[in-house]
DNA sequence: TTGATGTATTCGGATAGGCGAATACATGAA
DNA sequence: TTCATGTATTCGCCTATCCGAATACATCAA
């Protein structure tokens, strides 16, 4: 890598972003700051087959967005900080105002 | 796709994620935060080839995080809204502290 | 129209990410 | 130990992403 400013905390940074680029993370997100969850319970609220919710909560974990706690032989997850979830309702609300802003110049 | 909340929005959030899941381009979008450039202004200061740059530029202006503006034969690229800026501080700054909780636990 | 400058695209190859299906693993109760 | 429940992983396949290198395209001045 040739340019000096590619450090640790950017790839950090940048993983974070990669973690919340898949809708149905996005989706887990939510659910889990409305309530932990065991993994079943939350492939049954959003119509998602276990293993699939059990792959992205892995990535969610890599990234330290969400932990776990054993409750017998489940898994409960639950956000490592709320605060990411303020950070993407504002990037929501961001995303909203350009499309506003987008809509008002094409009319 | 079985999910019923898997909406247009939901994707266009996720997508604005990918878009800055690139270390790259978080450099790019605070680089134009700075200060608005022409592309080889902007490969020069990373020290990233033209081609690199013009791409990832493409991805964020489909996006919608950056806009153009012609001068000459050359292009002004420059953020279409700073907040995204601080979103992407925020998330850093989440970042840092759940990192420094973490070496806490572990010491 | 030609040349200089600046920008965008294409191509090919390598890597990463996503999914369904099947299965392995872990825990606790009996 | 055995079973039931809940969770994680593997496999094969497909798609998406990223890059370097080369090249095409756009704009303006002369």
């Amino acid at each position: 890598m040739t340019c000096p400013q590619l450090e640790e905390l950017d790839l950090l940074h940048s993983h974070i972003c990669q973690a919340m680029g898949d809708p149905k993370r996005i989706l887990i997100l939510y659910a889990l700051h409305e309530q932990p969850r065991h993994v079943t319970a939350l492939a049954d609220d959003l119509g998602l087959p276990q293993p699939t919710v059990s792959r992205h909560l892995r990535i969610l974990r890599q990234r330290a967005l969400v932990t776990t706690q054993r409750d017998g032989p489940a898994v409960v997850y639950r956000l490592v900080d709320d605060r990411m979830i303020h950070v993407l309702d504002e990037m929501r609300q961001v995303l909203r105002d350009v499309m506003a802003r987008q809509s008002e110049i094409l009319s």
